[in-house]
RNA sequence: GGAGGGGUGGCCGAGCGGUCAAUGGCAGCAGACUGUAAAUCUGCCCUCUUAGGAGUUCGAAGGUUCGAAUCCUUCCCCCUCCA
């Protein structure tokens, strides 16, 4: 292991984010100097981004904070292509005012962990349509597409994970690492970019970016990747019943965020702290050091810190205090999703099973009395086997409310309006 | 354009005229055990239901048949080889 004498690369290694390195040496230097301009390419696939993507983003946060200069690059242009990579199937080709609204959605996302305003490099948010739309196609092919080598290229793996496998993989995505390479070195030109990060499958678009660089221009171009993050038990990380952990607090409430990551296996905590979290390592490794029930306390302080970077202090300690409530006083907090329902309609009395959906515990009738049925939906922490059995003001609990729960750890309150 | 092979429930993948709402695996949900963890075991896993049933699924639309995911026709999409 090398040992580094920038703080930016040090910090990678230390926490864990570095996979890949083109340069380690080349690098460390730029960063000693404080000369790095790094970046990471979003395309706009969806309105948020999810934690799928947090790692880069922390990359990006450690960049800024041992002072680089940073660019979150929008995929505005490359979004309409689609990047093969990872993929056994092609993207659904998105329309240009789709992706002009994921654009503004996942730009919102960055707020919380880049500074763009003040201090002395405030980060940059550059979108590649802004290059990518303009392209003629025969000075394209002429300039950048002479230094690309099919040959090469079918040894990509994104490209070749799709032949093997007989999926079709159309020009139109065959494309998308020269578009990539070509922001690389494009950025380079236009703000002095001379890294780019990105997830281990980005490796082979970021390495033909380097080269490029070189070859077009000369250019001294950087990259590295973060590694593949999974749980402990392989699992591809940040995917749950309810779907993907958005950032977006429109997708993803706080918390259900903070829940997602006080859920942690044992196995990960300290990693995820490293990675997910702004926390000196020693606390970390002091976190790190609990054994069995008292692991949870590290998870506190993982969800804690992660919903707080995201979503801020108040929503943090909000998110913590319900799951406090909820989990260890076995009452219920505010930040339980709340289903008002009309005062006359409980006066009257609904069944269980109807409820059971519209707060959002079930997705049909049928599966919320499957739930009930097994034993699996309790109401103010009391089982209730009977799918049809009226709830309505009679069943209203110590907070004016009636509380719900789901399994051991989906819980919702219905409320008179 | 020609020849062949395919398109089945979130995914993989059986079925090839009735016993098929469709084997199995994965994922998911619930129960037990626990520490809001993992592992393990058990149950569930299209929708609606006054619980008797009813309705919609096997790329799309027609057709044959008492009866079709299974046979026929046309169309759409994918793969392989040839041109």
């Amino acid at each position: 292991m090398t040992t580094y004498r920038s703080d930016l690369l040090r910090v990678f290694q230390e926490r864990g984010f570095i996979h890949q390195v083109t340069d380690p040496e080349g690098l460390d230097a730029l960063a000693a100097a404080r000369r790095v301009v790094g970046y990471i390419g979003f395309d706009c696939t969806a309105d948020s981004l999810h934690i799928g993507s947090l790692v880069q983003i922390m990359m990006l946060r450690w960049l800024q904070r041992t002072g680089q200069q940073v660019i979150a690059l929008m995929g505005g242009g490359t979004t309409r292509v689609g990047d093969p990579s990872g993929r056994d199937e092609s993207r659904k080709l998105l329309t240009d005012a789709t992706i002009a609204e994921n654009l503004a959605g996942i730009r919102a996302n960055f707020a919380p962990f880049l500074d763009f305003a003040g201090g002395e490099k405030p980060a940059l948010m550059i979108n590649n349509a802004d290059w990518l739309d303009e392209l003629r196609y025969i000075p394209f092919l002429r300039d950048i597409g002479r230094h690309f080598s099919v040959n090469r290229m079918l040894t990509m793996d994104s490209v070749r994970m799709r032949l093997d496998r007989d999926q079709p993989l159309t020009f139109l995505e065959f494309n998308y690492m020269l578009l990539q390479s070509y922001d690389f070195v494009e950025l380079a030109k236009r703000h002095g970019c001379n890294l780019q990060m990105g997830g281990s499958d980005q490796w082979g678009n970021i390495v033909m970016g380097v080269e490029l660089g070189r070859r077009v221009s000369d250019l001294a171009l950087f990259g590295a990747t973060t590694p593949l993050i999974t749980t402990a038990s392989g699992q591809k990380m940040g995917k749950t019943a309810a779907g993907a952990i958005w950032l977006a607090p429109h997708r993803l409430a706080p918390y259900d965020y903070f829940q997602f990551w006080r859920n942690t296996e044992d196995a990960d905590v300290a990693r995820f702290l490293k990675l997910f979290t702004d926390l000196p390592l020693d606390e970390i490794a002091r976190l790190a050091a609990l054994q069995g029930a008292e692991i949870n306390e590290a998870k506190k302080v993982l969800a804690f810190e992660a919903t707080r970077l995201l979503h801020g202090d108040a929503a943090a300690t909000s998110a913590a205090d319900t799951a406090r409530r909820v989990f260890e006083q076995g009452t219920a907090g505010a930040d339980l999703p709340t289903l008002d329902k009309p005062r006359g309609e409980l006066a009257t009395g609904l069944p269980l099973f109807r409820l059971v959906v519209e707060a959002g515990l079930a997705k049909s009738n049928a599966e919320a009395r499957r739930l009930i049925e097994q034993g699996g939906i309790r109401v103010n922490d009391q089982p209730a086997s009977d799918p049809g059995r009226a709830i309505g003001l009679a069943d209203l609990g110590p907070d004016a409310a009636i509380k719900l729960t789901a399994g051991r750890k989906r819980h919702a309150l219905i409320r008179p309006a």
